[in-house]
DNA sequence: TTTAGCACTCTTTCGATACGAGTGCTAAAT
DNA sequence: ATTTAGCACTCGTATCGAAAGAGTGCTAAA
């Protein structure tokens, strides 16, 4: 077990080491206002502590920076609560004032805001919309061979594919079958359209129509959207002024992982979970190992339907980062909670 | 002017520093077999060709490298027409193979495609849909207060966008307001859109409906689409591998303006000449002065629609890349004049 | 006109040295 | 029993000089 002054100290050399980036020798730290041991005190704690596994050293005789383990405790015991400013509660605040611009552009501006109140790297996971459902389908015949399939839902979302379309269909046809969809499929999540889409027009459209079949398949293919939501990510550059990431093969790694899409996905997968904090190695990810995501998942009622992370170096300010992402997922929730949560 | 000697070793220096990145001396040029001049006599030439202003040396007595005017002057006297590998023509056709993915998705395979065939990096602007002219209109009502206005083109192409409703409107008013916007308005050109949608309608919806003119002008603000078009950038770490770019400061510089979009438009601004080389400095943005942009751009009929590029560093294969981005973009011309020009 | 030869310049590398920051340990002080 | 002062030791960094290597420019011979 850490003594309160192991705490202590633990605890002024992660802070230190978050600022400074540099290794904390005995001495600096001895000179700290609100620290009253001598450097020899302080020696000897930080051996014990590097025993234990919460420091290293770079050298034999280098000053000590957190290990994983370190940050790790940092994280789960001595973390100071911060707050926000009120300026960056009204920014936040502000994003989602106007619907006008859609949520795609709200979320959008997450992304930039994020990364610009942090100066790290942030990735915004746009809500799925799974839960929404079918407001109004359409199929808007272009030409003889290709018509566009478009899909509304009640959160005033588009989604739209072409799709081709059979030879010889009568335009009258193409009007009775979306009147069909419309009637028998309004309301239906879109998780479950593609499924319910035969099941529930067949029959009729078989009754009243020819050669439905064919049209039927085509639009279905088109009405697979996609089940997971749109990725923004704002600061790419942002890991660039980061001290550690001076050697451009470390930047390679992470910004190569940045622009794969599916890599992160996976990191950003939304949960249940409130803040999770996943520190270098702790990231399944090759690529992260010197890099610290704090994530946090928003909902709409109960359902987490998007993430929002914030990507930085391992010496992050995890007090700033994790108050301004609990308080932004939290305000995300509230927003879209109230404006789509109309079923429950 | 410049000897037929001078021309050929100056070209051997260009090319072999494109290949090397290493300053080039005079003893490891006479050492090529298709060289047969001695090291001394290519000094001469070497400081001949200094002095007027085509290489350079990095220090007093290093090896030459090229200077801006002498990559110009390669650029535009002493390129070798490359042609391209079988199977990159066959890369190449395919990306517009199947229609199936809409437009959006080919150009973004385009990115892709440049980037990985030159591992440079690539920008591809997406067409403008300008010309493309309506087909059809909708006005789905999402709830009391909002409504989603959809543009659809007759090229497919779909345009949404939410938009207030002012209060007590009948759902009959707004049907019948899009039977007389797409009875006045289809194969209307997106461009001219805005401006008829007054004119056209006004007088006729004056006759019919009450209160129309709010939701025209909600309307109206949701029509201003893009001007112009979607940009796509592939590869964007690249220049990471090269070894110009060892040096994060350069990197940022770089990096920071491909991630904003305003300034990659001025770069490639759709014009009708054809391949266009910037070299460094000759780009007017600063932070290009280490790189060479390859712009050329694509048509439908005699309009110019979009752009593809390629950026590098300055030591760029302009050879390869310069006979990539000519085939591909009349390559695009073609099959987007055939896809949309059916007007003129 | 070309080229061999040579002195000279500049970068890079290497070792040696000195300096500074920091540690660990021992022994004295509290 | 803790804490701390003192000191030897380690290691990284910076500086210097020397040597090697690549390359140039110039002169004079071919």
């Amino acid at each position: 077990m850490l003594t309160d002054r192991q705490l202590f100290i633990l605890q002024i050399i992660i802070d230190d080491f978050i600022r400074s980036a540099q290794p904390v020798g005995s001495n600096n730290l001895a000179k700290k206002e609100d620290v009253s041991y001598s450097p020899a005190t302080i020696r000897n704690e930080m051996a014990d502590l590097e025993e234990m596994g919460f420091l290293e050293k770079t050298h034999t005789s280098s000053g000590r920076i957190p290990s994983e383990k370190g940050y790790r405790y940092y994280v789960d015991h001595l973390l100071a609560p911060g707050s926000l400013a009120r300026s960056e509660q009204t920014a936040i605040h502000s994003i989602f004032r106007d619907r006008q611009n859609g949520l795609e552009k709200a979320v959008q501006n997450v992304a930039t805001i994020l990364s610009e109140l942090t100066s790290y790297t942030s990735i915004v996971l746009g809500p799925k919309f799974n839960d929404h459902k079918v407001k109004k389908l359409q199929i808007i015949p272009i030409d003889r061979e290709t018509a566009v399939a478009i899909i509304v839902t009640d959160t005033g979302h588009v989604e739209n594919r072409l799709f081709s379309l059979p030879e010889r269909i009568a335009a009258a046809d193409i009007e009775k079958m979306v009147n069909i969809l419309n009637d028998r499929l309004a309301g239906v999540p879109l998780s479950e359209l593609h499924g319910k889409l035969y099941k529930e027009t067949a029959k009729l459209m078989k009754r009243h129509l020819q050669n439905y079949e064919a049209v039927l398949q085509m639009f279905a293919e088109a009405a697979v959207g996609p089940s997971t939501g749109k990725l923004f990510i704002g600061g790419k550059t942002n890991i660039l002024n980061q001290p550690e990431f001076r050697d451009v093969e470390k930047v390679r790694l992470v910004m190569n992982m940045m622009e794969k899409e599916s890599d992160i996905y996976e990191l950003v997968r939304p949960t249940k979970a409130g803040i999770r904090v996943k520190i270098g190695t702790e990231n399944a990810e090759q690529a992260m190992e010197d890099c610290s995501l704090i994530t946090a998942s928003y909902s709409v009622g109960d359902e987490p339907v998007g993430t929002i992370a914030i990507l930085g170096p391992k010496r992050m300010e995890y007090s700033r980062v994790i108050t301004l992402v609990d308080f932004l997922s939290h305000d995300m929730t509230n927003v879209l909670t109230r404006l789509y949560n109309t079923s429950s």
